[in-house]
DNA sequence: TTTGGTATGTTAGAAAATCTGACATAGTTT
DNA sequence: AAACTATGTCAGATTTTCTAACATACCAAA
């Protein structure tokens, strides 16, 4: 849970970005214009992008590649929160109050195994070899 | 294994620095001028620290707040740097060796869905994940 | 006490990086 | 053909960082 916060917390200037994804200033400012990252500022309006950033500025050029367009790659961002706080939901929704606690940490734990696991792969699927060796 | 490249990919600008270390530009300087740090740069000269570089600029600051001067510094680093080389030289020879633009994608992508993938664990280490919870 | 070294602050001017806004353009859609 | 999409490019302004120099508080040695 501090995951978020480190994942979230803004560090890279622009230029870095650049490298880091291959994509040009104004491919990265124009996913911004259209809402795909809001990365945040300096006190001098200097852009930042954390590390949440650069992974989802990595699906938009993937998405891209195969020839998604901005609609649908928002389209999809939006699915894809939808599909997440659906999760959370769940996990607070009343009949799970009723578990135990032992009960309740086993479900955490194969859940976080699962989606360790799972959650994902659709999109990596292919990709993945590639980057492990 | 990755992981000594992970850490020591150039990413951020000394005003993240900054604010990451709560240590002056100036200081930050003259820790390097004094070969406490050794920060790569970009081709305008701009310099561009690693997470390495700002996990030693952490310990670099602890020492100085326990009254320790830059050559006891010094002198701590190498003991700590011939411990380590110590311990694994049976099995590595540390050739240092330059990334290029494209390995360092390769591995950020991973990691990027490493840490989706299974919550976290490599990226950050170190004293800098005092700044992560 | 004077001198000198250490670690840091501050400032100035130059260079690099980034910003926004505008116009250009190759493809695609209508 | 006209409009739209996604990106390139350029200009001028602003922000960030660079080096070099000088300032200073503290401490220690001569």
């Amino acid at each position: 849970m501090g995951d978020h916060i480190r994942r979230n917390m803004p560090l890279f200037p622009i230029g870095i970005v650049k490298k880091l994804t291959e994509l040009s200033a104004r491919q990265i400012r124009y996913y911004e214009e259209h809402s795909l990252i809001q990365p945040s500022r300096t006190d001098g309006n200097q852009r930042l992008f954390s590390f949440n950033d650069v992974d989802r500025l990595l699906e938009i050029k993937e998405l891209i590649d195969q020839g998604v367009n901005i609609s649908g790659i928002k389209q999809i961002f939006t699915m894809k929160q939808a599909e997440k706080t659906k999760k959370v939901e769940s996990f607070h929704s009343p009949e799970r109050k009723e578990l135990t606690d032992q009960q309740l940490r086993s479900y955490l734990k194969s859940e976080l195994m699962m989606a360790g696991r799972f959650g994902k792969a659709s999109l990596i699927q292919g990709e993945l070899s590639r980057f492990f060796h």
